[in-house]
DNA sequence: TTTATGTAGTCAGTATTGCTGACATATATT
DNA sequence: AATATATGTCAGCAATACTGACTACATAAA
């Protein structure tokens, strides 16, 4: 057992429910206009990826979201229906379809992102810079396991 | 706009979806244990929740967890029927069903642990004490909104 | 050029997770 | 005794995700 507090058993325990426990409560707050839009948890997640990712191409969603792309394709095709994202071929290599949000899927993102970003604000205007900077970092290290 | 760089839409947007990201890959690392168990996400969400909220009631889990009480109620049972999670009357307010891990389910629970422990220690330990600490006050801030 | 591989789309069927509405039971409160 | 609260249950439905099989097309390798 290690004598670093922070990497006590306990301690990694508690911020594991943390995380599930943020998610869970930002993810709940652009509820009513994604309810308005008949959109879903699906269409959010894929959504909120496009927009932190312009460009990528199908098999990268597919990654970043861990569902298949028979799960990824009705969605996907919905939110192509509806004008909310546009594909386009890949320039280099023709196969790739290259993802993007539309005007109106930028307009829809915002929205949800407003909401989003009121939860957010409230807790980082308790806090310093560095602390907010080191959230992030900390945050990029768990991805990049 | 703000003049502190950290809350910057664009930083906040960032933020967003590296939550998102983070929550994903986290608890997609437990898969194959819980598959063996034929468990599902709700059913984690469930342990890790009950895991962490030892002797919580049904109501404050379905607060938590933003389900109706039909939707715990069927993954609930599962648990129960398989001696996951027990439930005591409660002794104040005898309508009350508490909420405990049983032997086996604190087993379950910390073999899921140890996958996800994997993922974090490595993060952690590219960072120092004070970020770690940073990290869990800025996240309890999110969730507090 | 032919063949193999990679990217994406599609069809069909199934499982899981979530919802609503209605109703039941036990306990607590007034 | 009447009402409110906490939990459970039944039925039906919708959304999300899975597997397997197959097609179409583009690129890479032989």
């Amino acid at each position: 057992m290690s004598d670093f507090l922070y990497l006590r058993e306990n301690n990694i325990k508690e911020i594991i429910e943390l995380m599930l426990e943020a998610y869970t409560e930002s993810y709940s707050d652009p509820y009513e206009i994604l309810k308005k839009n008949s959109f879903g948890r699906a269409h959010h997640r894929l959504i909120c990826t496009v927009n932190a990712n312009p460009g990528m191409k199908v098999a990268d969603l597919i990654k970043k979201l861990k569902i298949t792309k028979q799960s990824l394709s009705r969605v996907l095709q919905e939110l192509i229906k509806d004008k909310i994202i546009s594909q386009s071929k890949g320039k280099i290599d023709g196969r790739q379809r290259l993802l993007h949000l539309t005007e109106k899927g930028e307009k829809i993102s915002e929205e949800i992102f407003s909401i989003q970003k009121e939860r957010i604000l409230k807790a980082f205007k308790e806090c310093d810079s560095q602390e907010v900077l080191n959230f992030k970092k900390v945050l990029k290290k768990i991805i990049n396991n």
